[in-house]
DNA sequence: GACATTACTTACATTTTTTATAGTACCACA
DNA sequence: TGTGGTACTATAAAAAATGTAAGTAATGTC
């Protein structure tokens, strides 16, 4: 994610549109290539790091902690670590995470709705 | 757009995660920067270029044309030239774009309520 | 003391998306 | 001949997102 630079165009264009509008406020949220599906699987209950790794087996170490560090940081994902060795980390959605399930949802049966027409 | 490179891993992973996941999919369709505004204006009806660029201040036409001709492509909105002068080119949802409102309105509800929790 | 395990972090490279700026074609009308 | 309006296109550059590769800390077990 490296720091977004808050001088230009694009975060100005970005931040108007989120204050403006919510469904692109929520979409600003979970528009991240892998969060959908992250929270797809966390929606079933909590995963460990390791568990949600081994489930999306194209994603990098440093995507998968990137994108649940934006989770985190959006309250949609709450975060608690194990003070064992080998650590434990849990990943869970919070309440608001969970109420993307009609989100989702809808997302998917237009999805499969849109996809018979190619 | 510019053309997107096959061969990359970044593509073969949204080919994967699209293919396997119609949330993912419907994400990835109506995902860029201005697609889901530009929607949101056309659900109320048909609109011309010029109007959208009014209605989307600070949208550069490169990028209004970008969004408008990826939407055309996934039949998402469809395009009608008239043969005047100066031109007239009107911009209007299809039955399936249409049919994004209720994936427009679950993202409304859940971007408000989300917005009150900070 | 070496090794394995887990959940990361860091530095850097590449790819993708978005913005900036300046054109173009068409013809009516002055 | 020149200007105006509309819907674009071309090219370059900046910014953002994603990927690659390597390394770290802690500690129980061999």
């Amino acid at each position: 994610m490296s720091k977004i630079k808050e001088t230009s165009t694009n975060f100005a264009n970005k931040q108007a549109l989120a204050d403006e509008c919510p469904e692109v406020y929520a979409a600003s949220i979970i528009g991240g290539q892998w969060t959908l599906v992250i929270c797809s699987w966390l929606i079933n209950g909590k995963l460990r790091f390791g568990e949600l790794k081994r489930l999306l087996p194209n994603i990098t170490e440093r995507m998968l902690t990137l994108q649940l560090r934006k989770l985190e940081e959006n309250k949609i994902v709450s975060r608690t670590v194990y003070a064992e060795v080998p650590p434990r980390v849990e990943y869970e959605l919070t309440p608001i995470g969970y109420e993307m399930k009609s989100v989702i949802k809808a997302l998917e049966k237009w999805g499969e709705k849109h996809k018979k027409l190619e």
